[in-house]
DNA sequence: CGGAAAGTTCGACCGCTGTCAAACTTTGAT
DNA sequence: ATCAAAGTTTGACAGCGGTCGAACTTTCCG
């Protein structure tokens, strides 16, 4: 009970495209935010099922909440997320849902296996 | 005249988003393609003012043509560049139209120097 | 037939980014 | 008070990707 728990979120203003591209480029970031997208509530990073170890990723929660894709709170140990829809719209407006639809398009020629609730609910970004 | 001049151009439904969003990620090769929305007609080459070496252009517009989002083709010495946008709103809707407006955006704020025909025609990209 | 112009190819280099394991912190349960 | 659960932080490492210069190819123009 001591420093705020809650880490920095950047003003959507001050993202720049450069650094919401580079946060998409990346599959296992890009599986979490379609994840998000399709989810009904707020998930905790224990639910993603990632293909790498814890360590690396915290790493990419960081980088997505970085560049403004993503909130993030603390609920006992687990650390919740949240995509940031609407602001992320504005700011760049049909890129986001532009990504999450094509992603969840890639899931269907390549064969999805997730276990995730995969309502075919795409592009529900704002 | 030996060879076929023509370099190889993907069909859109073989390239994937991954593909997609690594050529996009470059600020090189998004200005190429902002050019690109942007101008009226084909453009070569050497027409773009890159800050980088010959060598390393041919390199970015090679990842470009990789990626299905633009196509190349040789008048003369010069190598002509064209913007795929159709096939690509068909491949990724809404993808392109988005980046290219939010890199025009990119540039509205920092201030843009670029001399080519700035007509604010941004995200036309069918 | 030169010679210039426009790109390409080929190595080489370097920095960045994704990756992991190990140690640590914080919270919740026993 | 202890212990487990969930993430974080740190340091290290490996590989990829952007970069360049130099040599090469092709085409156009005198």
């Amino acid at each position: 009970m001591d420093a705020d728990r809650t880490p920095h979120h950047p003003d959507l203003r001050t993202v720049t495209l450069q650094q919401v591209l580079e946060a998409l480029v990346d599959p296992v970031r890009r599986s979490i935010v379609a994840h998000l997208a399709g989810a009904s509530a707020d998930v905790k990073c224990g639910e993603f099922e990632l293909p790498v170890s814890k360590s690396t990723a915290t790493h990419h929660f960081r980088i997505l909440r970085e560049a403004g894709l993503i909130r993030q709170y603390y609920a006992g140990t687990a650390r919740m997320n949240e995509l940031r829809g609407e602001e992320v719209e504005a700011a760049f407006p049909g890129l986001l849902a532009a990504v999450i639809e094509a992603e969840h398009a890639d899931r269907e020629r390549t064969g999805h296996q997730g276990p995730a609730g995969a309502l075919p609910n795409s592009a529900t970004v704002g």
